[in-house]
RNA sequence: GCCGACGUAGCUCAGAUGGCAGAGCAACUGAUUCGUAAUCAGUAGGUCUCCGGUUCAAUUCCGGACGUCGGCUCCA
């Protein structure tokens, strides 16, 4: 008789099996042959692994199904090597690279060449290996694991000639990996940490999304790698749901519904930089306007300094050297030298801006809010919409306190950048990022500036990822990043600590023992930059913005023209009190007026008949077509200004 | 900046192997004055992004520039 586990199921139940079972025979034998068939990998006391592991103690297991989220990330996994395969069977003498599960699906960097250049893949090879991927699934391989030692692995990737691989395996070596687990289906192997799913059919489907250039890590003075970007479901009606379900995102695309809505435009004789038009301008002036109440509102002054500064100043900040390439240079036309520079941030003008006056320790914190226009000279492929621009505004403001008032001071900021996205209904993700390993300052320093950042995060009961080694050299940071309608996620609010500055621009304080005192500077922006916040919004609503945000809040359209006078006489109403409001005059029917009410994604449409002038009523539609009938114009006004007012700002 | 794709009317898009350029919506004109999502008729609109080259002939083929899009990198 040979010697028995027992195994615990997630219900509770003990099971027992013979030692050295694997995972997938004891499911067949010990659960059910309908689990074991469904099966796609294994927790085995909490950690992943194969169906083919085998149990060799007791164990607590969990088997994971099409049904579990995580078995897809498995099978992309899977997709992932399969692909790599299918391109290497079609373009032999192609090295293989990295091949990772991304959030949505996965990429594989691969290393071709031509005659000594890169050669990337086009469309039609592209279709070539998506097809040959999907032979792969169809051919059902099995994925089967092995361990060796790293001396065997350097061996084997050396003789395919794989030199990224045998890069990665002396890079695990020195991290101190003494074997290496190695996954091969059918003919191909990849080495990789694994889980994999049972075989290749368990994959479903592949769909390749696009190719594009990638640096071998990330690094442009290193090759330039060829990357496939690719998804993969269990069947193919998941597939077409996900595809239907990205074209119906594309829909909310800000690029789009600028268009679309009319809010913006962008000129070639002016790249990286909107043109407003005044629907986008109202949007902007709304947000302008309520991130200054609140800023006032909140023990904040606002300021105003110069856009172009002498690059004296840029000296002093560090910029002259760390930044230049990003910033426009000005030709002084006396000096025919390029003396001058657009500002990229505000950072430096408010240092000056301190230093006009002496500062006793009662000042602080000292709490500057500025707007204005900065420009950064960023790489042409880099542009895209109102999410990266050349020119743009910063709900900026830098505060300068004592250090033992940072922990308020940025319990305060979150607080209210958490206010503010409550507002508008974003959800954001925090990250803290900690001291890198270029840095100035004590470790006692960055001891209590971390500790500061970490307790404002956890009294305000907000989860964080932790990003260590990611801070600035100058101090610690939290960004707020949220994703926009196609899942990419764009860093908006930010605090970040400097201890730097006050250096460099020998900023002080006299405190209570009349000494001088190096204040810290808190740089803060909730918004981030209006052109990123607004594009942002535009696809959170769908364009379909709040009352108080929509650029038109009513439009106004008569039954007939000879309500037209006391259509105006409401808008007047309306405007008196500082609403947009529009009266729709033209010459179309109402029910097209209406409908182009609706297309423009206004919040109110006023129908105005003669009943309506009769009684002094007004008949309003929501934007969505919810009819609210027939009501006084007061009663409409009262309803109205609860949505059309700004946000609280105290 | 690098890799790839793309650039036809204000917008969305057709189009031909290299031989007079097409639609819908928008605009304009006229008629229509209508009770909650699109009234009818007509008119106008184009150096097919720009600059070179090949050709009898280029929007189409080739090269370059600019821009846009998807990535890389960086960041708000």
């Amino acid at each position: 008789m040979g010697a028995t586990v027992t195994i615990t199921l997630p219900n509770g139940d003990k099971k027992d099996a013979p030692k050295g079972i694997s995972v997938l025979e004891f499911v067949k034998q010990s659960i059910g042959a309908g689990l074991a068939k469904a099966a796609v990998f294994a927790r085995v006391n909490g950690a992943e692994a194969d169906l083919s592991r085998t149990l060799d103690d007791d164990a607590a297991l969990q088997i994971f199904t099409a049904k579990n989220p995580e078995a897809l990330e498995v099978t992309r996994h899977d997709a992932a090597h399969i692909v790599a395969d299918a391109v290497q069977r079609l373009f032999p003498g192609t090295q293989v690279t990295i091949g990772p599960v991304i959030e949505e699906g996965f990429y594989y960097d691969f290393y071709r060449e031509k005659d000594g250049k890169p050669a990337p893949f086009t469309p039609a090879e592209l279709e070539q290996i998506e097809k040959k991927a999907n032979e792969i699934i169809a051919a059902d391989l099995p994925f089967t694991r092995s361990e060796v030692s790293a001396d065997d692995a350097v061996k084997l990737f050396e003789k395919k000639g794989e030199k990224f691989k045998v890069e990665i395996v002396h890079d695990i070596v020195a991290k101190g990996a003494k074997t290496l687990t190695l996954y091969a289906h059918g003919d191909w192997v990849d080495f990789c940490l694994g889980p994999h799913g049972p075989s290749t059919a368990k994959v479903g489907v592949i769909k390749l999304l696009s190719s594009s250039g990638a640096y071998w890590r990330a690094d442009h003075t290193k090759e330039q790698l060829q990357r496939i970007y690719g998804i993969s479901f269990f069947d193919k009606k998941a597939l077409e749901a996900w595809l239907k379900q990205r074209e119906e995102a594309s829909k909310r695309d800000h690029r789009r519904l600028g268009r679309e809505l009319d809010l913006f435009h962008f000129h070639p004789f002016s790249p990286g930089a909107a043109f407003w038009t005044e629907k986008g301008t109202a949007i902007y002036q709304a947000l302008s306007n309520w991130m200054r109440s609140l800023a006032l509102n909140n023990g904040y002054v606002e300021i105003k300094t110069p856009l172009l500064y002498n690059k004296g100043l840029w000296e002093i900040s560090g910029h002259w050297g760390k930044y230049k390439e990003n910033m426009f240079l000005v030709e002084d036309s006396d000096t025919k030298e390029h003396d001058f520079s657009l500002k990229p941030m505000n950072c430096p003008s408010h240092h000056l801006f301190y230093g006009f006056k002496k500062h006793s320790y009662r000042d602080l914190p000292l709490r500057y809010h500025t707007q204005d226009v900065l420009h950064r000279n960023e790489a042409a492929g880099a542009l895209g919409g109102l999410t990266r621009v050349r020119q743009f505004a910063q709900d900026d403001a830098h505060i300068y306190c004592r250090e033992d008032q940072i922990p308020s001071e940025v319990a305060k900021f979150v607080g209210l950048l958490d206010r503010v996205y409550a507002a508008v209904g974003l959800t954001y993700r925090a990250k803290l990022s900690t001291r890198p390993p270029q840095r100035i300052g004590t470790d006692d320093l960055w001891d209590r500036a971390e500790a500061a950042l970490k307790t404002a995060l956890e009294s305000l009961k907000l989860e964080y990822d932790l990003k260590p080694g990611d801070g600035a050299f100058y101090g610690p940071k939290i960004d707020f990043d949220v994703s926009d309608s196609i899942g990419r996620k764009w860093q908006l609010g930010t605090v970040q600590l400097d201890y730097n500055a006050p250096e460099r621009f020998d900023l002080t304080y006299v405190g209570e023992d009349n000494k001088e005192h190096r204040p810290v500077v808190l740089h803060r922006a909730i918004y981030g930059s209006f052109e990123r916040f607004i594009a942002i919004l535009i696809e959170h609503f769908a364009g379909a913005f709040p009352a108080w945000l929509a650029p038109v809040q009513v439009t106004v359209i008569c039954v007939a023209d000879r309500q037209l006078e006391y259509a105006q006489k409401i808008r007047q109403q309306l405007v008196d009190k500082g609403y947009r409001v529009e009266v729709d005059d033209r010459g179309l029917s109402m029910q097209k007026k209406i409908a182009e009410a609706q297309v423009g994604k206004v919040p109110f449409t006023l129908v105005i008949g003669d009943r309506e002038v009769e009684n002094n009523q007004v008949a309003p539609r929501r934007y969505g077509g919810e009819d609210l009938k027939a009501m006084p114009f007061e009663q409409f006004l009262e309803l109205f200004e609860k949505e059309a007012k700004l946000p609280p700002s105290h």
